[in-house]
DNA sequence: CTCGATCCCTGGACGC
DNA sequence: TGCGTCCAGGGATCGA
């Protein structure tokens, strides 16, 4: 599932292995999971790949040439996309379905068995739009922003960490990880944090994203950066995928709960439930009747 | 504004 | 070995 480490770890990796190369060709397999196709095929042959970017947990493929607006492709590896560069010999994967032959002979190749993924040509406003539909990058916001915009919001902390409109690039993995680390409940509501609380979870935020960053994010099952390499920070998780082991901190087991409509790992010791908390036994009893 | 439910999709884990 | 079932979950969307 990349997040923004993994897609820092991506956008990276392409910068340095596609930025500058030409598109020559594209090819396109099953194709709904792409805004409009047929752009894809019209627009980006003749196109050069300027830069690579990551914004929240969108890759930018910048692109330069016809004409002066500015204009990307925008790709969202959802839970299961690739997207690397590979020798044209080399035999197609299952589930390939973007296919962009480069100058430089290689094939930059967009795998996605599950298709949660997303990918779009923008360009000008369209791109600009789509852009700022987004909230602040972690990384790159203040105290003061990071804690405005969660203080005024009565939805569980958990939520917002994971809204892209509040905070772009943090999903499960990192928002469960920084809860821990801050000792906050994900039931917890955004205006119920004090203002140290609001501190700690911003400061560690950034501390755990920075960490999991140089170890080139987390390879739960299916991440690989460009050069096809999994992450190595899923050795350093403290409660994901931790459900029933002790704590590190106090060695109570760690739990797991549906919240905001999320599976979330926490300590109930350390992470101080909300005053008024429903327990999660009844609440989880009627979820058999699904379907 | 916030919530839960539903859908999208496939592979892997698990039970029998 | 081979089924069937459940689950993972980011994001869009809809109704309450």
């Amino acid at each position: 599932m990349p997040e923004l480490p993994e897609v820092e770890t991506l956008a990276r990796g392409l910068q340095r292995e596609v930025a500058g190369r030409k598109i020559l060709s594209v090819t396109l397999g099953k194709t709904d999971f792409i805004d409009n196709p047929e752009l894809l095929e019209s627009e980006l042959p003749g196109r050069t790949i300027v830069r690579v970017e990551r914004y929240g947990k969108f890759l930018l493929l910048r692109l330069g040439a016809e004409g002066t607006e500015e204009s990307a492709l925008l790709v969202h590896l959802g839970m299961t996309g690739l997207l690397m560069p590979l020798p044209v010999s080399q035999p197609q994967a299952n589930h390939t379905h973007v296919v962009l032959l480069l100058g430089d002979g290689r094939e930059l190749r967009y795998v996605d068995p599950r298709r949660f993924g997303r990918i779009a040509y923008l360009a000008g406003e369209v791109l600009s739009a789509e852009l700022k539909r987004f909230g602040e990058d972690p990384l790159e916001t203040g105290l003061e922003e990071f804690s405005r915009r969660i203080h005024g919001r009565k939805a569980r902390i958990k939520a917002l960490l994971l809204d892209q409109s509040v905070l772009r690039g943090v999903g499960n993995i990192y928002a469960d990880e920084t809860l821990w680390k801050a000792k906050i409940h994900p039931a917890r509501l955004g205006a119920g944090l004090k203002s140290l609380e609001m501190k700690a979870l911003y400061v560690e935020l950034q501390k755990i994203l920075r960490k999991a960053i140089l170890l080139r994010g987390s390879s739960i099952s299916d991440f690989l950066d460009a050069e096809g390499r999994p992450g190595e920070y899923q050795h350093h998780h403290r409660v994901y995928g931790r459900e029933g082991k002790p704590c590190f901190r106090c060695k109570t087991k760690i739990r797991r709960a549906i919240i905001a409509g999320r599976s979330s790992s926490f300590c109930p010791l350390c992470q101080k439930p909300p005053r008024g908390r429903k327990k999660t036994g009844r609440s989880g009893a009627k979820r058999g009747g699904k379907k």
